[in-house]
DNA sequence: GTTTTAAGTATCATAATATGATACGGCGTC
DNA sequence: GACGCCGTATCATATTATGATACTTAAAAC
């Protein structure tokens, strides 16, 4: 019997929303083998986001739940570390060119990026349309990689965007894929965020629109994120026929429609994700033709 | 100064200044408010890149140059923190979801790259050919922005690589906006790594090519990163008339000449830089300039 | 199939390390 | 002109990280 979700790899799923239970701290998770120090510094990084772009100490102190000395030591830290920018008049920190290292480092490690980027560009070349690889992260999807070809509102140009599963064409269409008990466990279980009017809250609904999907192979979604956008994803299935990422495509409602969609957009998305699927291997050591266990 | 990387084993490419003497440790940069086990979390961290996309322990603890015990602790917390994914079956560590994350925060605290990105795709669109943004960092430039229209290779189609300044067009167009005395010095003692057969070594060549960009407003170069490769850049310049950013265009130079490239590329591509620039406010980052202060 | 070697994991006593309260100085505000 | 706020610096304390060692599992060698 299997709890929740928990696909291939363990993926701790996000941060640990601690309450600051201000303890004495013989907290629960205190083994000998966790470092505190660090895990607050990187508290620091998680501070900033979308609406808190820039920090000053105090702010940072008070996002992060730290003492004021703490913060100081550690932003001073990761400061010297070349993590944050300090800008010398306001004395406030922003994220530093570092952390697009550490996402350029992240792509070399993704097996999938490799073999699905020039592909991705093809496809966008092709439609015109903005294309996106979408990876599955716990309960929520990840973009990894972005293609726009329209201008579009600006997360949607930019890549480690992180959307709870559900409200996503990509999300379904990977969820598609698995085993019926999990799909439902999910649907049944994982977050929905609204971000519209028009963002489905209901589950029955959100069944429909997967169980669709299971039937055609791609899902689309209408209105999820922002209004008078269409989505469109198709699964890029493993080996195991369980589907980890999706190729995604956003349009606009204004000037598509669902069958004009599935008749000048999906065939090329299909192939596409189907072109990557192949490549998408576990490695097991060597030519020995070992099955699946079980 | 540091020409090139040791070709050999591979050790730290990226480590933080800093003796080994493992002696009694206190150390140079040791203040009170300098913390030490966060420093080397980070270590972790740099640890993966374009050659080491997935790491043991062992590994880690060779790259990051500390014991076993150290490594283990931090690379867990890491796990724990959800920083590092590891794989149940060979135990091996990988950069997370979270590491796009973060790059989406630096996105969003970025003030160029809101107004940029727009303007990009349009021009992208237009020509027809591989567009990005490059960022001044230190004596480096990095790729914060791509949008490839074309298959090229891998390395040229994901964000955050930081390439030596002097050997890329965005660099040296962005060099020369700088006043004369500083383009010289730059010119004189920021680092160049050889790529290709056609990386320019020659820093007098350099400066003739620096200085052609500062009577035409734009820089070109050929085969330094890759053979057969062109890149036209044109630097966003600041209210103080210097450049911390250049929009950058890259084309083979199988289809593409100078000339061709002057009168079909270059007029959109200054057009979309100027039409970037008025918005560019200037801010100074702490770290690693090591060239003198005037 | 059995032995050897290596790599990852867990434990623990020690002191070195991070801690956070406190005090100082500068800057914008009231 | 004085106050209050925010960033910076200092310091004694004990909590926290340390790294040597021992255990367990997996792969390699025989």
């Amino acid at each position: 019997m299997i709890h929740n979700a928990k696909p291939g790899l363990s993926v701790n799923p996000f941060p640990p929303p601690r309450a600051q239970t201000q303890g004495t701290s013989m907290d629960s998770k205190q083994n000998t083998l966790y470092v505190a120090s660090l895990a607050k510094g990187l508290r620091l990084l998680r501070a900033f986001d979308e609406g808190n772009t820039e920090l000053s100490l105090g702010e940072l102190a008070q996002r992060s739940g730290l003492d004021k000395s703490a913060t100081q030591r550690l932003a001073n830290t990761l400061h010297m570390e070349g993590m944050l920018d300090k800008d010398p008049d306001t004395r406030r920190f922003r994220p530093s060119h570092a952390w697009l290292q550490l996402a350029y480092a992240y792509y070399w490690s993704d097996p999938l990026v490799g073999q699905a980027i020039p592909k991705l560009i093809d496809l966008a070349q092709e439609l015109g349309e903005t294309v996106n690889l979408a990876e599955m992260s716990g309960d929520h999807i990840v973009y990894v990689s972005r293609l726009p070809c329209k201008r579009t509102y600006f997360a949607a140009t930019i890549i480690g965007r992180r959307l709870p599963a559900l409200s996503t064409s990509a999300g379904r269409a990977i969820l598609s894929t698995y085993p019926e008990q999990e799909r439902n466990a999910a649907i049944d279980n994982w977050p929905i965020k609204v971000f519209t009017p028009g963002t489905t809250t209901d589950r029955a609904e959100i069944r429909r629109s997967v169980e669709e999907a299971v039937h055609d192979g791609f899902a689309i979604s209408t209105g999820q994120m922002i209004l008078n956008e269409i989505g469109v994803a198709s699964p890029i299935i493993g080996h195991d026929g369980r589907a980890h990422a999706a190729v995604q495509c956003s349009v606009s409602a204004h000037t598509w429609s669902r069958e004009k969609i599935e008749q000048h957009i999906l065939p090329a998305l299909q192939d596409t994700a189907n072109a990557i699927s192949p490549s998408f291997q576990p490695y097991r050591s060597g030519g020995l033709g070992a099955s699946d266990p079980a």
